[in-house]
DNA sequence: CTGAAAGCGCTAACAA
DNA sequence: TTGTTAGCGCTTTCAG
């Protein structure tokens, strides 16, 4: 009901006194025009406030663009789960952008499978990259190529150094220690906390837990100096042995009142609780993964700390999406997601 | 880097047998087509399955759609403000699909005010209406006017029924209450819990925390026999009287170790703990206004309920917009929106 | 190196 | 009632 203004590339030709055709192959920087034009245009840009119309824009491009989704594969439920559904979301957010999202997954145990998602991406080509990075030294000179290639990439869940990456969309893990440290200390002024931790399997795993873990020892030694901890580490693969481990612990420890399950399996810490029931233990968890969610409402778990994994996954395509399509960068470049706190009752929506 | 596929009008109009025009009125219902081809294009639209492209449509239309926000006017830091940052949030979202979003403010204590409103919309005119209703004998009539224009309509804080509504944005006061108490149980297993709520000025207004109030009171009385509650009503606009009420209060109870603020305003209990400072005392109020953000963040107050307002009000625009532009409802028509805890800790990014 | 022109999917004005 | 056609802002041939 009122007449649309923007200035449009014919506006540019105009101001700059040469044909659309030139405008666009400066803007996209495809080479064939000389110095002088080039000038003229970018001169018409700044002063007539030039921005472009996304949507015309890949109305007009026959051909897709395309992002590739290297990130690890997953066990239903799990946390790389959880960033596939914000991935997919994303994915089918910008597809009316004319930008297809193509996953190349790999086994996170495995530098090979690694190796061979990385070269499946080199060699089917792309316009932009999604990196869930798990082995620094194999990721570093993947993003190096990236980098020569004049490819952009965005991190997700991790970043290896600050080079060329559009943004990353993460957590703050010492932030999100201090904030479970926080709401323990305030169902428990004093008395003893049990940290459980995951056992490396493989050493040679980047640990982002150790952050975490660090943040609620000095926020403790910072604010509760009633507060006495104990860790333990389980076994993620062996029930058995996390069993042992635990009741050991227990034995040794009756009088602890609450655990704070640092790494994303909180429901397998759930799993030996319901098999050896504690009273009024207060159980903190990380990750809004769907197995901790079960957990949180049916189980044992008191309270989850959750990072929003869907929406980090799902803020890296449309990022990454907006730069290739509509030349912007995001506001932030790192982004460190808003933790929540979720309990049996305001689980409404996500479960 | 692949080619797009997608079935267009002129797919439709060649299916159909007809040209692309006449598509385009069936589909619009611009009339000036007989019954006959109107089942040959819509059997069409359901053999190809056409979604319309909703970039292409609104560069082709001339016209912006207008979207009529009437909403209560705000004070800086308040409720709704907190409600108009998101509605502009959506605004800008929904800007580059030709879709302008116009406010029609009223003062929500006076209803001559909002019936001003009404008329300055309806005097306008528009495609579309976005309400936040206070007055439900003058929301009932006007919504009953819009149905009959065949304007589409949201509610977004509170709805009036559940009749012609393309969506409603809100929150579940009930289970808002729920999780206060079962937070508050969390720190507090028994004792004296202070309920703090907002006395009406105008008792002609609906009071939307009575249910908050009431699911307060029946998780402590199912859960929580060891906890017994007092309630006081404190005056929103004097700040004198409010202290002398909780003076009295705080005198004749010193042993209370939590208080609920069921309105949208904690900050005030926090300007009066400011001035008399009481030690332990756990504080939980509602809602994520900037005012009550400064006292979570510097105050006394412990932890705060919030409904994600910005993005209740986002979510209204952006999905009004599609159902104007894009023909399609939201996947849920009564969006209940997720309750958020706040504390000290986890406020990045918020404020 | 540059310009002209066709066309992406859709709407709207104008003929018929 | 229906078909035709000219754009919307942009990219992309294809000739110069």
């Amino acid at each position: 009901m009122k007449e649309k203004e923007s200035v449009t590339v014919y506006d540019l030709a105009r101001a700059a006194g040469v044909s659309q055709g030139t405008v666009d192959r400066v803007l996209h920087n495809r080479g064939r025009f000389s110095e002088a034009t080039r000038d003229k245009v970018l001169r018409a840009v700044e002063e007539l406030g030039y921005a472009p119309n996304m949507y015309a824009r890949s109305m007009a491009q026959r051909s897709k663009r395309i992002i590739a989704c290297i990130v690890p594969d997953f066990e239903e439920g799990t946390y790389w789960d959880s960033n596939n559904e914000g991935l997919m979301e994303g994915a089918a957010e910008v597809a009316p952008l004319g930008v297809e999202v193509r996953f190349h997954r790999y086994d996170y145990t495995s530098r090979k499978s690694f190796k061979k998602a990385v070269e499946e991406t080199l060699d089917e080509g792309c316009n932009g990259v999604i990196l869930g990075p798990v082995f620094d030294d194999l990721s570093l000179p993947f993003v190096g190529r990236l980098r020569e290639m004049n490819i952009p990439f965005v991190y997700i869940d991790r970043k290896i150094g600050n080079d060329g990456d559009v943004a990353f969309y993460g957590t703050d893990f010492y932030q999100s220690g201090i904030l479970g440290a926080h709401v323990t200390s305030l169902v428990q002024q004093e008395g003893t906390v049990l940290l459980v931790a995951l056992s490396q399997i493989e050493p040679s795993f980047a640990d982002t837990t150790v952050d975490r873990r660090q943040a609620i020892f000095d926020y403790f030694s910072e604010h509760c100096p009633g507060i006495t901890t104990y860790s333990v580490e389980i076994d993620t693969e062996n029930e058995a042995v996390r069993e042992k481990t635990l009741d050991a612990f227990f034995a040794e420890h009756p009088e602890v009142r609450s655990a704070i399950v640092t790494n994303t399996r909180a429901y397998q810490f759930d799993e030996y609780l319901r098999k050896h029931p504690k009273k009024n233990l207060f159980v903190l968890g990380y990750d809004d993964t769907r197995r901790n969610l079960k957990a949180l409402r049916d189980g044992n778990v008191s309270a989850i700390i959750t990072r929003g994994i869907p929406l980090q996954a799902k803020n890296s395509v449309i990022s990454l999406a907006n730069f290739i399509q509509g030349d912007r960068r995001p506001e932030t470049k790192d982004n460190y997601l808003h933790l929540g706190i979720l309990t049996k009752h305001n689980l409404h929506g996500l479960f």
